[in-house]
DNA sequence: ATTGAATATGAGACTAAATCTCAATTATAA
DNA sequence: TTATAATTGAGATTTAGTCTCATATTCAAT
């Protein structure tokens, strides 16, 4: 299996224009920042401008690398350290797409969606289907369990690969 | 977060009594390995005997440890290549749990179950809902998308850790 | 039985991702 | 200023898992 982590955007898992977006998501991330005593530093800003400026699913690696290149210098741990971060206070997640390492992914608070991960190609598709959601609640309400979060993922051939038989 | 590996079992997620399918699962892996001109030694038995004849979720390195205390010393390079081939045969699968590394377990033939996680204190509830996973077979149908397998994980709070309020 | 080819194993080297350590730096408040 | 707390980066360390390769085993064909 290849890992191009290209991302297939489903309709009902809209891409929500950067603009009003991007600058409000930061004021929550620094908002979280000061509210545990943290400070918005140069590396910090660098990182999170990069993430809430692209989009799909990264590695952190990538992250280090792209700064480098681009603007400032960051170091790998602080990259991670920042990633902790986002991931504390919810604006970014991390996904296992069945390889080694790990992926993350910028969302935008409210929004939400599971993958469909093709094991042949590489591609991932995002989808959101409120009724599953809903049912998730239910079971999760049967068991008297109170979730903070969830991950499907769902594995096998996207329709390209398909018609291919193997 | 605590990793005991605790495994509560839902109704609907039924035991299967060990008796009949521990030697019929048995033969096939047998055949499996077989049909791809493999030989079941003494190590791939001895690995698939403590898996089948234990329960829940375990890692590679405690099969290793078992094996070593109770009968044959099996290398940790052959337990993950066992337990490559149980996987690729559908008798196990691998999940990961949130924390470092993987966790495998037995599965029985024809059963499946997706787990509920307490982030809390490590207990893992199995459950199984048919309504679920058939409007997942719809959205993969949707997307015109070829499962193989997948994966629901929800996190949480379990009933228990629940009453404590953080 | 002997041979030869294919298959399997174990010890330990190796890898990759992520975390940790700690000395040096920076921010903030008194 | 000075003290305190927060932050960083370089590189060491950890961990889970894979890989290598010399040796051993299996099995079918003579
Ligand atoms: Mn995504
Ligand atoms: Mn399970
Ligand atoms: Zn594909
Ligand atoms: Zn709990």
């Amino acid at each position: 299996m290849r890992r191009p982590a290209q991302t297939s955007r489903a309709a009902g898992a809209p891409a929500r224009g950067a603009e009003q977006s991007e600058s409000s998501e930061k004021k929550l991330f620094v908002d979280f920042l000061l509210d545990k005593n943290l400070k918005l530093t140069r590396q910090r800003e660098a990182v999170v401008d990069e993430i809430f400026g692209g989009s799909g699913h990264f590695e952190a690696e990538e992250i280090v690398q792209r700064l480098k290149l681009n603007r400032s210098r960051v170091s790998r741990a602080t990259v991670y350290r920042t990633l902790e971060l986002l991931l504390e206070c919810k604006l970014v997640e991390r996904l296992e797409l069945g390889g080694t390492g790990s992926y993350y992914e910028h969302v935008h608070p409210g929004e939400h969606h599971d993958h469909l991960i093709c094991t042949q190609c590489g591609n991932v598709i995002e989808f959101h289907n409120e009724k599953l959601e809903n049912m998730q609640a239910e079971i999760c309400n049967n068991f008297d369990f109170q979730e903070t979060h969830h991950s499907l993922r769902i594995f096998g051939l996207c329709s390209k690969c398909g018609q291919i038989p193997q």
